[in-house]
DNA sequence: CTCTAATTTGAGTGTAGACTCAAATTAGGT
DNA sequence: ACCTAATTTGAGTCTACACTCAAATTAGAG
């Protein structure tokens, strides 16, 4: 019944070339980097090609951020079966795998916390769930008795799994997967 | 020799205020909040008396930066003779006291790790310090065997306050003294 | 091949923000 | 009380930046 995506697909192909452009640049950057003018250039469009298919930078910005967000989820099948092995890989995994990505979460959520918008909030609830999975699996491996103490050894955990992952933010030659994977030995 | 200070008093004590002023400003909503308006608004001045006192903005938000950076140490008598639970306390201590001075350090710590300029170099640098103190404090202990593994753990145990101290950013209910003395005994 | 929806353009507009500066004011020194 | 260095003012200037929009172009549908 729908007409096919043909006549489409140049607004599809420069949406996606607008939102890498914008992730890379906050991934180099941060917010400070990224001006319509960066975007345009690095995405080769100009300003209103943007406002064709956005209706803000703040949108752009905002889709890049939540795209971190839902990538960073360690359990994204919520099977809630993983170990704290397992999700702890998946941490270390993430950051391997989609380092511009990573990076875009760290900056973002720090920053995010600073800020007094939805932002906050969302990065918040985001670390919570992420607690609360990590917590699940800590209960599940027998190594916590209580539901109150698993949440607090998960907090220390994921903090030191953000913190190693700042660190990496400082200086991308920091062996982060490899201390992340002794904190993790000393933290479960 | 010199004059006294009377006709300078005015000066000197609006200089307190700007900087004041931008040191909250910075720790509730990170530089984005920053304007000169802002600034203007919570000392009482106009942006004249700013220009008199101060070369730029740039200039009040890195003198209040390496404020942070300075107030931050935590062996800064450089005795070089403290224990692992001396330099924790320590750090636990500066967020306790100086919970502005303690936000503003981590919001520019992770934007300073995206931006280009000197201000990533010397958080990293800030880092190694705080890093080497902390191994040289694990050896004096007889934990740790080698340099390079007190090295290593120290990045963890840093690692490991520096998550939870974001942790705190996000949420200042968040009971970070408590979890940073746990993760030390685990770390340690 | 024609039609036209979708897309792109880039000069232009409006504004937030950093900073200037001549004039006025303040207050310490004598 | 007078002098004047130090300080303050706040309207004004300049620019970077987000965003607009009429016209032009592209390319898929029929």
């Amino acid at each position: 019944m729908g007409t096919t995506l043909g006549r489409y697909r140049a607004g599809i192909e420069t949406e996606a070339r607008i939102i890498d452009a914008t992730r890379s640049l906050l991934a180099e950057g941060g917010l400070e980097g990224v001006t319509l003018n960066a975007i345009c250039d690095r995405a080769g469009v100009r300003s209103g090609s943007i406002y064709n298919l956005f209706d803000s930078k703040e949108a752009i910005v905002l889709h890049v951020v939540r795209e971190a967000i839902e990538a960073f989820d360690p359990d994204p099948m919520g099977e809630g079966t993983d170990t704290v092995d397992d999700l702890v890989s998946a941490y270390i995994r993430f950051f391997e795998e989609e380092p511009q990505l990573a990076r875009v979460y760290v900056l973002a959520a720090v920053s995010g916390g600073a800020s007094a918008n939805g932002a906050r909030q969302r990065f918040l609830r985001h670390h919570e769930r992420r607690v609360e999975r990590f917590a699940d699996a800590m209960q599940r491996s027998g190594r916590s008795v209580s539901p109150a103490e698993a949440t607090q050894q998960a907090e220390i955990l994921l903090g030191a799994l953000d913190g190693l992952a700042v660190r990496w933010v400082l200086d991308t030659d920091f062996a982060f997967a490899a201390s992340a994977k002794r904190a993790a030995e000393q933290l479960s």
